[in-house]
DNA sequence: ATTATCTATAGATCTATAGATAATGC
DNA sequence: ATTATCTATAGATCTATAGATAATGC
């Protein structure tokens, strides 16, 4: 079984199977590459890596998936590893710019809680590939994840921060806050777990999972309605800090 | 650098290098292995697959760290795939269990939930390695995993019925049933999401994590805890059903 | 000169099998 | 005869580099 070669005219060995229409530059014809290779290429390894794994997922397999030879994808990546990195930096990095925006703004710890909960989750439940548990592997301990790891430390910070404005005001109430602080961070990443997040719409999900954590942790939990109203409003307010 | 080889005396290259003390059965000094091999390379298997993902772990890692050569490891399982598949069984089996146990007893569906989510997370907790997240890879979509499947689905189920049966009394309330199931599965297996489980009792863990999922679903939030108490009189009940 | 691709390949794995060796238990 | 281990190895990968080739942009 000959591979499925891509195009390239001059060195094919036969010359009679030349292509009478010459392209202009040796590319490939991969489906997903189109103008922006590096980008397809990202885009390809999030797939193969959440469903396969790290490890199971080849440089090979990513490379032909966006029309390339294997060793083609080492011109937009010196290595595998800061393939995987570059995704988590990616994935992680609208949410840490969203807690900065939160921070700055005057509302009540339970509404920037709210807001960073469903701003967290939508940005997982609207992505279609699962990364967020590849950062547990060893593999991503390495030098090359410290900044990945750095941003991890601010958004922890962030809910952290919130909770225990929370608990100074009294909005808030829990037995032990080291363990609500986990309990809270969990929640926001469960649908990292979830096998059917597509059925749903992410708009719906992060609603509910962030209901789910100011539940846990009001002192009254009929405020929910009106955090989760405030929050809304605050998440449009960030959203403008941000086009500034 | 030689390997570290386990005195195996007789086929030593060298019969002067011969060990004098000549042990009665050729087996390697291996730490972990003691008395039952098969045990300890499933711990081991289950540490590095949680460590290192499960394409990123190798036979040879698994079988020298119980101090065995690796293929020694392929007398006590036919492949490495099975070997996965043993332990997602093993991990997901007493929570099934607890389930059929929970089935069969008269009380209400929300101290059902709650022992179910406590007995689940206290199962998990209390385990030293991660492997719940391994079951999302592709590689456990095999054949060899139709029977953790069906364990799985079994499991999704009880969650479902517990919840419906709460709706329909009016203990629970929510906007949308089918999100409830996936955002309570959720919270309820978030905890392979922490990263500082070992800072916490697992006891500690479990009772928070199932409050969570109460509070999220009770109609009366201030039932919570005579729910809770409820539960852990029926887990007990449980483990009792469970030694007959 | 730079950018983007390819082929070829070095060198390091990795899983699983074959077949030898030794101890144990009948 | 069975169980548990070993050494050796086949055959299939896998990552990354070297070096050729072609187009583009100065």
């Amino acid at each position: 079984m000959t591979p499925d070669k891509p195009e390239r005219s001059v060195r094919s060995t036969s010359p009679a199977a030349r292509n009478t229409t010459r392209l202009g530059r040796p590319r490939a014809s991969g489906a997903a590459k189109d103008e922006n290779p590096r980008q397809a290429i990202l885009v390809a390894a999030a797939e193969l890596f959440s469903r396969t794994g790290y490890a199971g997922t080849s440089t090979r397999a990513i490379a032909e998936q966006v029309g390339l030879r294997q060793p083609s994808m080492f011109h937009y990546f010196r290595t595998k590893e800061d393939l995987l990195a570059e995704l988590l930096e990616n994935l992680i990095t609208p949410t840490t710019e969203l807690l900065a925006n939160l921070e700055v703004l005057d509302a009540a710890p339970a509404a920037k809680l709210y807001a960073l909960a469903f701003g967290d989750v939508l940005n997982m439940a609207s992505s279609d590939t699962n990364m967020t548990t590849l950062q547990f592997l060893n593999n991503a301990r390495t030098e090359r994840f410290d900044r990945f790891w750095a941003l991890r430390t601010q958004l922890f910070d962030g809910y952290a921060q919130f909770i225990s404005q929370g608990l100074k005001s009294a909005a808030f109430a829990c037995r032990d806050e080291a363990i609500a602080r986990s309990v809270v961070f969990g929640i926001a990443d469960s649908v990292a777990l979830w096998e059917d997040a597509d059925s749903f719409e992410p708009q719906e999900i992060s609603v509910e999972v962030a209901d789910a954590v100011l539940l846990f942790l009001l002192a009254d939990k009929g405020a929910l309605e009106a955090v989760r109203t405030e929050a809304l409003a605050l998440i449009r307010a960030a959203r403008k800090e941000e086009d500034e």
